[in-house]
DNA sequence: GCTTGCCGCAAGCAACTGCTTGCATTACCA
DNA sequence: TGGTAATGCAAGCAGTTGCTTGCGGCAAGC
């Protein structure tokens, strides 16, 4: 109850900021977003680059909930369900994300912080990965050279970022609702990395794979 | 030479913006990048809001001289050297692009001008995948969807995007030079669409395949 | 030679923006 | 009850920003 008022101009921070920018977001509009006076922002942070750099701060602390299984059983519901999940967190956050983007280089802080997200949900892909080829989803020896399937990681999170980012901007990039393409990136990086409809070879598991193939051939 | 002036603030406008955004681009700045009076340029423009109107106008009609071959003979080779024409395009624009995706939301204009480069190359890329099937490199009974062909295209164009955009500022995500990455989302995405290291059933073309693959295995 | 049109220069104006100061009000704690 | 800390309010200040005005220089065309 203490923090009351710096929790609400921190968020009336990052609102006006995800709106109208590092220029943009006057102390005068962040006060009245926040129902406070504009003194009090002062009073409590300082300044507004001191204001604006903590909350970018908290913002790079919000934590992405998904998680992948401990062992993987079914990639492609489980990539699905993962990059789902993340592709919503990253919808929800575009504006900011976009700001920081173009404030990046005048403010270090800003670089930090936008790919703080995208970084982190990149190390979970690629440990996920790995677990894929300890479980024999992924051959050794298979065609797919181990660089390749990094590249593959980085163009997964690479479409998805694009495809958050930009869907409601460029839409005659994006011909077909979100769901059905999420499950077409999924199911083009795992045939890209050869781990789409082959049966582990090595784990004793097999999986069903058509009881998920709920694609409407259009 | 009558319109010199008009093109030396022009393109000082798109620099300046580029660097600073709509807000960050004063008048001042742009007189005094363009080595032109402030006045001049509200002489020549009338105000600031059209001048950088004018500049994105503009901006839009710088065209992408990537041109894929009219029939397809060596689709990895092809999408290659197209792919990596867009990359470095893409790579030129990031700074200015970033800005207009900031200040889509305040200038719908920027929107347009943003969108209006990567939708012409996924048109391009559109229309190649249909020669890609017409000449038999994609199969009509394949295993894949016509709408995860789509999807495919979506993600390629997406990755490379992403990649273009984000590589300066998310070291962490990217962590294979540029054209090994980029063979590497041209040959999933072919993986990808079904279409790497099948010669064509219908059409008479047979291609040797191996005499491009200089991936080096790291 | 004289008009015409474009440009540079200096000055300035109104609005905005980050930030400060002085004072009154309110809530909490000893 | 009195002291303390946080807040609101009004005013203002210096710097920025979009834009205007008035003036003089200067090259081109008749």
């Amino acid at each position: 109850m203490i923090d009351d008022h710096r929790q609400r101009i921190l968020h009336a921070a990052a609102r006006v900021y995800a709106q109208h920018g590092w220029r943009g977001a006057t102390t005068r509009r962040i006060a009245e977003e926040a129902g406070v006076n504009e003194v009090t922002l002062f009073r409590q942070f300082g300044s507004k680059d001191a204001l604006l750099d903590l909350m970018m701060r908290e913002c790079s602390r919000i934590e992405q909930d998904a998680t992948f299984p401990s062992e993987p059983v079914d990639p492609e519901q489980e990539l699905l369900a993962w990059v789902t999940v993340h592709h919503t967190v990253l919808v929800s956050m575009r504006a900011i994300v976009r700001q920081m983007m173009s404030d990046a280089e005048a403010r270090p802080d800003a670089a930090d912080c936008a790919s703080h997200g995208p970084s982190a949900a990149m190390a979970q892909v690629r440990e996920y990965v790995v677990k894929l080829r300890r479980h024999g989803w992924i051959t050794e020896s298979g065609e797919v050279s181990p660089a390749e399937v990094r590249a593959a990681a980085t163009m997964l999170m690479g479409a998805v970022f694009a495809d958050g980012m930009n869907r409601d901007m460029m839409p005659t990039m994006f011909t077909q609702p979100v769901p059905e393409t999420l499950r077409a990136y999924v199911r083009i990086f795992l045939r890209g990395i050869g781990a789409l409809q082959q049966p582990a070879p090595r784990a004793a598991r097999t999986v069903e794979r058509d009881s998920t193939s709920t694609t409407v051939p259009e």
